[in-house]
RNA sequence: CGGGGUGUAGCGCAGUCCGGUUAGCGCAUCUGGUUUGGGACCAGAGGGUCCCAGGUUCGAAUCCUGGUACCCCGACCA
């Protein structure tokens, strides 16, 4: 498996090809048969469980229970909220027979047409309908309040054009779906979550992102204000990484679930939902990436350090064995995710140069002159670098180690993506910064949905959020000239 | 759905314009040997409905007609 990665040239057209270069010769996914569809291979999908496992234990810290709701969705109760209907109905996989026959010409098998189903049925884009459906079965009083429900579960969207991760026919995603007394509690819902989402991918995913509320334009279908975490990736586009939505009583006005409030009085249920996805994957992929391949944060690595033996022979292959597994254990004993690769097929430059494509946070390498003087060269991926070190105290170095590389990925993540912040005051400005620079642009907007819709017909950038920590400024608006109390970040995205 | 491109061995490609030995190269695989502190080398071997269908021709990977699949760029979107 020699691999060559083309050259990353950052903003250059040929980006979105290095990513899929990237994505399938670090064998985390691949095109499938099916158009639009992904494989997620094994490593990829090892990723993806490190995600799922501390997302779930978030979810779960913060109250919140698994369940698990049908992938098929009744037609009829797509159409009960006006907007959602309006948002999704372009994009879904439709099921209309339950059957199929062999072809009466003999040709393989055909779709039995006397096997329609009396009412379609769609595969979901999301669950909000039919988990609204079954709340209203759940709910009578207050005190059935409030539900506090997620479900890990795959989703389909019949995208025109699809990318492995960032946007697939089919993904996989959890989506928290909850229901409350007051509008006040689901508001303070939504914004626990999208602070839960912003936490995770800075801490775990060495992702810094900005949080703030979606312009109406950007909204989620059926939502009355949509929270977001936005990324910025090193081609300087934005990435939508998760998202919180404050659906008012919307799904519970289409779908008629009452409760009996403290006086007695019926109520409509105020909800939430919100979401990641596989998507994460893509923006881990395109924030820390490099040359040689991936750059994965020790937390999330599937292995975080691999050891690998430099030997002449089997004597001294079976020689470094020995000590391979003893300071394997070591490392294992506090927690260390460690594999030895005594592969005798394939040399140690080759495993070399593999490990960096797989982004393993540090590497290991032990030989005959190392055991001889009690050392052993460490390599790490975040920088490149190298240096050779005792065996002594070993696993608390790499211990230590690996909290450094995390918070350095975060650190250098972090610095490019302040960096890539550009205040702008005039069209000018924000034509030249959108088209030499890239990232985002904070800058005036009157805040209406038609010069937002002129901006992004001009150049393509929306607005990617209103941050929650933008403050009250006078200014105007770099399109209309009209007064604009307060910055947006505007910024091409995926 | 518009614009462009590509289908030849597991992967990446040349050959197609201008039809003519047994369809070729690199990587991977297998065998043997030599190697081994950054993607080893030598020798040998196996592996093909040249996307599909039809046509032209003594003869088609190559020319013609139709189909089909995938990729890239737009519109759409997490």
């Amino acid at each position: 498996m020699a691999v060559e990665l083309k050259d990353l040239t950052k903003s250059e057209e040929n980006y979105s090809q290095w990513y899929n270069d990237l994505v399938m010769k670090a064998g985390l996914a691949e095109n499938s048969a099916v158009r639009g569809c992904m494989v997620i291979k094994p490593y990829g999908y090892a990723i993806w469980e490190k995600m799922q496992a501390e997302l779930d234990r978030m979810f779960k810290e913060t109250g919140h229970q698994n369940a698990y709701f049908p992938l098929f969705i009744p037609k009829s109760f797509f159409s009960k909220e006006a907007k959602h209907v309006e948002g999704f109905a372009k994009e879904c996989a439709v099921v209309t027979h339950y059957r199929l026959m062999n072809d009466p010409d003999g040709k393989g098998v055909v779709v039995d047409p006397s096997a329609r189903l009396e009412e379609e049925l769609i595969v979901r884009p999301t669950s909000e309908t039919i988990i609204w459906n079954t709340y209203k079965n759940w709910i009578n009083s207050y005190r059935d309040l409030p539900i506090l429900c997620n479900q890990w579960a795959n989703v389909v969207r019949w995208e025109m054009r699809t990318r492995l991760f960032l946007r697939t026919a089919e993904f996989l995603w959890q989506e928290g779906h909850t229901a409350h007394e007051t509008r006040e509690e689901a508001i303070e819902e939504a914004t626990k979550m999208i602070n839960v989402y912003k936490k995770f991918a800075e801490e775990w995913m060495c992702l810094p992102v900005i949080v703030g509320h979606k312009s109406p334009n950007e909204r989620f279908a059926g939502a009355e204000d949509t929270l977001t975490i936005e990324a910025l990736m090193q081609d300087g586009k934005a990435l939508q990484s998760g998202t919180s939505h404050f659906l008012g009583q919307n799904f519970a006005k289409a779908f008629d679930v009452k409760y009996a409030n403290r006086e007695g009085k019926l109520e409509y249920v105020w909800a939430t939902s919100w979401g990641v996805s596989t998507r994460l994957m893509g923006a881990l992929i395109m924030a820390h990436s490099d040359n040689n391949g991936l750059v994965l944060p020790p937390r999330l690595a599937p292995q975080q350090v691999v050891i690998v033996p430099i030997y002449k022979g089997e004597e001294q292959l079976a020689a470094t064995r020995v000590r391979m597994e003893e300071l394997a254990a070591e490392m294992r004993a506090k927690g260390i995710r460690v594999k030895i690769d005594d592969r005798d097929n394939v040399r140690a430059g080759f495993k070399f140069a593999e490990y960096e494509l797989k982004g393993v946070p540090v590497r290991l390498a032990l030989g005959q002159r190392d055991l001889e003087n009690g050392t052993i060269e460490l390599a790490r991926r975040d920088t490149l670098t190298k240096e050779t070190v005792a065996q002594e105290g070993l696993a608390d170095r790499v211990e230590a180690l690996l909290e450094e590389i995390q918070q350095n990925i975060f650190r250098k993540a972090l610095d490019y993506r302040n960096s890539m912040i550009t205040k702008v005051d005039t069209w000018e400005e924000f034509n030249e910064v959108l088209n030499t620079k890239g990232g985002f642009i904070s800058a005036h907007w009157d805040g209406t949905p038609e010069t937002e819709q002129a901006i992004k017909d001009a150049t393509k950038a929306t607005i990617r959020c209103i941050p929650l920590d933008a403050v009250e400024e006078e200014g105007t608006c770099i399109f209309s000239g009209k007064p604009s109390k307060c910055r947006v970040l505007f910024a091409r995205s995926y």
